[in-house]
DNA sequence: CTATTATGTATAAGAATCTTATGTATATTT
DNA sequence: AAATATACATAAGATTCTTATACATAATAG
């Protein structure tokens, strides 16, 4: 009965890019545990955007269970932590995602940032 | 009977951004209905980003439900137009989903494209 | 010292958004 | 004459997320 109420609610942008978010923050760092994904989140968007454990767990999960992470369980002062890293397929998949990522914005900044109309 | 099969598939990362596209784009155009939306996203995004009707439709009926967007009917050849437009409130509200828009771009980058660390 | 907060994982119920599949109808092109 | 393009609409199901719990240990605050 800890957990105190967070009001988070997060912008619906994000919807969709939890998974690209986890491979990629993998790929830089080796390794990571899922309380640690949250925190290295919100750090560098300067705590804008804060996964929840409903969404990020589940998520870990499915991507685990196609095979694009695996997991390794360690004992730290006492508490679980699951390490998570990419495998050789997620690594694959990682890049496809990045580039599928790349196009998103670029596609999102031309539909808001529509080159300016010549004037004659 | 007609409506052959499309398979578009777009990639998750557009979800949640209808609604901002849709009302950047009444903002630029003024009024637009919802085929000419589907059309004009299309020819953007060269293609990459197909709105499906099963999204739109609801979309538009929502946020004018919301007070966002004003309809107008029209009809052209015989064929009906929906013609839908940002009401006051949607253009007020249209600012603030492209300054969200405008964060979690930058925050997107953010998470991918880190600044290099620096070596010593 | 005891209550709260931080660290750590997990799942279930419900909301929101989207894909896929239809349905209806007219105009245009093949 | 048939297929495609234009134009709207909705329903079923999938996916992703929020919110609310649940359990457990470590560290900090009052």
């Amino acid at each position: 009965m800890s957990r105190k109420y967070k009001k988070m609610k997060n912008s619906q942008l994000y919807k969709g890019s939890l998974n690209t978010i986890i491979m990629k923050l993998l790929e830089e760092n080796g390794k990571m545990y899922g309380y640690e994904i949250t925190q290295k989140v919100k750090a560098i968007t300067q705590g804008e955007l804060n996964i929840t454990e409903g969404a990020l767990y589940p998520a870990l999960h499915k991507l685990e269970a196609e095979g694009l992470l695996d997991v390794e369980i360690e004992k730290v002062d006492n508490r679980m932590r699951k390490y998570y890293k990419l495998t050789e397929t997620g690594q694959k998949e990682n890049v496809n995602r990045l580039s599928e990522l790349e196009d998103f914005i670029r596609n999102m900044q031309s539909l808001v940032n529509p080159s300016p109309k010549l004037e004659f």
